[in-house]
DNA sequence: ACACCTTGTTACTTGCGGTAACTAGAGTCT
DNA sequence: AGACTCTAGTTACCGCAAGTAACAAGGTGT
């Protein structure tokens, strides 16, 4: 029980546990979530008790499977927080860091997001509103961070910034799952009118003449 | 076969429809969204196949037990977005409606908006994102047309009123389910702080010294 | 008396998540 | 060499929930 055989055997069972993710993955895209265990064991080529014996249970796979891209997805975004820019800059480059990852993987962001949904209806779905709900709330939570050491707000900062934080992921997702599901218009044009939306156009438009005068 | 008769029947089978209803909210509520077809059939007091022939499948039934919520909700949010106040005081009162809401029944809340969440884990949820999804859509739709027949934006009114209602319905959502988990200061406060994002206090804030000069 | 709908039942099928118990092969200790 | 163990793998099963088929009973019209 030397130290090489170990780690060669730990390193043979990583690439196994690897293989088997990617074998998940190529299911569940192309069967929607409600993928079964059996169907990714066939997949694989093995049989379902692997499956359990390396991820636990079925939430355990698909946290694992969950992972691979939301920690991906966490490091483009805070390169594009911490990028050097003046905060409008910095504020679109996220937007758009982010719908352009929804927009080039639509498949997998469904996925991650949108249990129910894809694949053959009358499916019942996997528990993956547990592992979408997380993502975004460190998301949000990182947004804070970076709010409260960069921006200077009064008194209260902290609790400012977390609120600050989740609300802009909130809205930043809302707008991006309705855009990729209708696709409106233009990812630029989007980045363009959410980042006015922060930067207080709402409060600066005029009202609608004809309207109730308010 | 007269008329008298049928609408009679016809009555009687909604109000059973109703009474089944309400032992599937009572079962939902005490078990969470895990809760079997038997369960509640039994809370009812009868079987599963009468469950089956009023609601179709359990996402039928999910869906009338949604529907309930999700339209009184959306009633006090149009009222409170049609007020005739100025815009600052409408968005406030249109954030503190659906933050109360959620905050009057959160039992309710988790059950539309969190599927897998509630009661006892290694369940699997209902379906739920199904309806929640759909939920939040409707009001990203139905701010949108009144951002849009109030405010005067310029050319392109129609997709930017689209863009900032999902938008700040996301934001409403998530920062709403983020403080109903950790409740981390007063509803007031909350709503204060979220118009004043939308007010475009971000974009107005100074930088930190000792930042990167940004 | 007979055919009818509605409401309800029991008993079943199917399919999935999860597990127990066993087998084959490869390396290790004495 | 032969016993010991460890690991990847198997088959065969359990429990449970969704959904369905087939049947039973009570009121109603003809």
């Amino acid at each position: 029980m030397d130290t090489t055989e170990r780690t060669e055997q730990a390193l043979a069972a990583e690439r196994r546990r690897r293989e088997l993710l990617e074998a998940a993955e190529r299911v569940v895209l192309r069967d929607g979530p409600g993928a079964s265990m059996n169907a990714i064991a066939a997949e694989a080529g093995i049989t379902k008790p692997i499956l359990y014996r390396h991820f636990g249970d079925k939430g355990g796979l698909y946290a694992a499977l969950a992972k691979r891209h939301t920690d991906a997805l966490l490091a483009s975004l805070r390169a594009a927080l911490d990028a050097p820019a003046d905060r409008r800059t910095r504020v679109e480059t996220t937007l758009d860091t982010y719908l352009a990852a929804i927009e080039g993987a639509p498949q997998v962001y469904r996925f991650l997001m949108h249990p129910a949904d894809s694949a053959s209806p009358g499916e019942q779905g996997f528990d993956v509103g547990r592992h979408s709900a997380p993502l975004l709330r460190r998301l949000g939570e990182e947004l804070a961070e970076v709010i409260a050491e960069r921006v200077d707000l009064g008194a209260d900062c902290e609790r400012l910034a977390r609120v600050w934080g989740h609300g802009i992921v909130g809205m930043m997702h809302a707008a991006g799952d309705w855009w990729l599901g209708e696709r409106p218009c233009g990812r630029d044009e989007l980045v363009r009118d959410l980042a006015d939306l922060l930067w207080g156009r709402l409060a600066a438009a005029g009202n609608r003449e004809g309207g109730p005068g308010f």
